[in-house]
DNA sequence: CCGCTTATATTGTCAGACAATTTCTGCGAA
DNA sequence: TTCGCAGAAATTGTCTGACAATATAAGCGG
């Protein structure tokens, strides 16, 4: 009876490659062959190319025809428009999200006090991994499937950016810091002024990452 | 040196798939079966599964493990998430249009005069291609490909609303006097009027859709 | 009419093949 | 040396055929 449904073969490959692009084993920008990954996973073509596929309609590898596929990296443009495009919806799970983090504010509270351990301490990575949690709380709370697939499909497509991103202690501080008015929002029920924060949250971070060099990202 | 590529094995069978769903030859919630397709299209069993893959991706068709794919229906629930995330994102893409729709308004006027003339004359169908037209010239003039694509491949999940839709006489109705309104802002530079329009727009959509009998939806 | 066993259909995955396309390599010309 | 091109090698796109695993339909007995 259970749901269990051990993972297909392709469900395999699909987590393995995952793994492989997430730990920086293979770089944005990269190819990867079908060969490759028959060999490396003893798996057959149809199954690797399935794989392949599922990736990049997920926005981690980006597909071109007859050449394969490639670890996706986005152009500065490419990046401008996602960020407009998240934004929008990390507002709008704000507003879903709110009364219901309002009827329990504990684990936000909790998160922010962690938040900040982790800033004052100059943990990035670990403020890194509270941040996503951070945001995983609100799109979470929204209770709208949809909206947290489509959000998980962005952030698979600028997963690299956020190594970029760690490294500017300044720009954590000030993300934190709108991270906790936010939060000071959502407990006095301003459910607007919240909204308003986020979006500008968001436009910060769009700013941040546009001021990167050139070499980041790929050509238009 | 043409871009031409001519169209792939699986591109032609993802054009025959498609267009046989949305004439309504295929309808919603019937299953596909890998081996009709072979037949009927004369293709391999692996072009017809890449190609399922895409639509399914695409949101066109739904797919479930070891059971092959279905013409996508959404539940109650499923489509009132759908509306949410399109609500946040048309919104979205009037915010950036305008700037760029006032700079040339000869176009959205001219199409706002042939929508009035469609409603009058009660030429139900052309009104329905008309506002794809309308919402769709926002999307374009927001000049962002994600954005574009997101909101297409939503489109694509409900598709076979639009016929439920277009009953609704007086509803229509309604629909384009918020079009003349949108149109009336935009042209008068209400930037933030135009948002709570086109939101409000989204949400009379949602609420009708919602009024329709439980067998146009699938069980949660 | 219901539930169970069995037969049939369908999907998941593999192996191997070949044409079309892209990428690499080495050589001759500017 | 650098550039461009022809041929070689690699890679993708697609097909055929196969078989195990899973799901669906058909019969059968109660």
């Amino acid at each position: 009876m259970r749901d269990h449904a051990h993972a297909s073969t392709v469900e395999n490959v699909v987590t393995a490659i995952t793994a492989r692009v997430r730990s920086g084993n293979l770089a944005p920008g990269q190819r990867l062959t079908e060969s490759e990954f028959t060999q490396r996973l003893g798996v057959s073509r149809s199954t690797v190319r399935e794989a392949f596929q599922r990736l990049a309609s997920d926005g981690l590898l980006a597909f071109e025809p007859n050449r394969g596929v490639t670890v996706r990296q986005l152009s500065r443009k490419g990046v401008d428009q996602l960020f407009q495009v998240r934004g929008a919806l990390e507002v709008l799970a704000v507003r879903l999200a709110a009364p219901v983090i309002l009827a329990e504010p504990a684990k936000l509270e909790t998160l922010q006090t962690e938040l900040d351990k982790a800033v004052s301490s100059g943990d990035m990575q670990r403020f890194s991994d509270l941040n996503q949690e951070f945001h995983g709380l609100f799109v979470k709370s929204a209770g709208n499937a949809l909206l947290a697939e489509t959000l998980r499909r962005l952030n698979n497509s600028i997963y690299w950016l956020q190594f970029r991103m760690l490294v500017h202690r300044q720009e954590v501080l000030n993300s934190n810091a709108q991270h906790q008015a936010l939060v000071r929002a959502i407990l006095d029920g301003q459910l607007q002024r919240a909204e308003v924060i986020m979006f500008d949250h968001i436009e910060a971070s769009r700013t941040l990452i546009q001021s990167l060099a050139d070499d980041h990202f790929t050509a238009d």
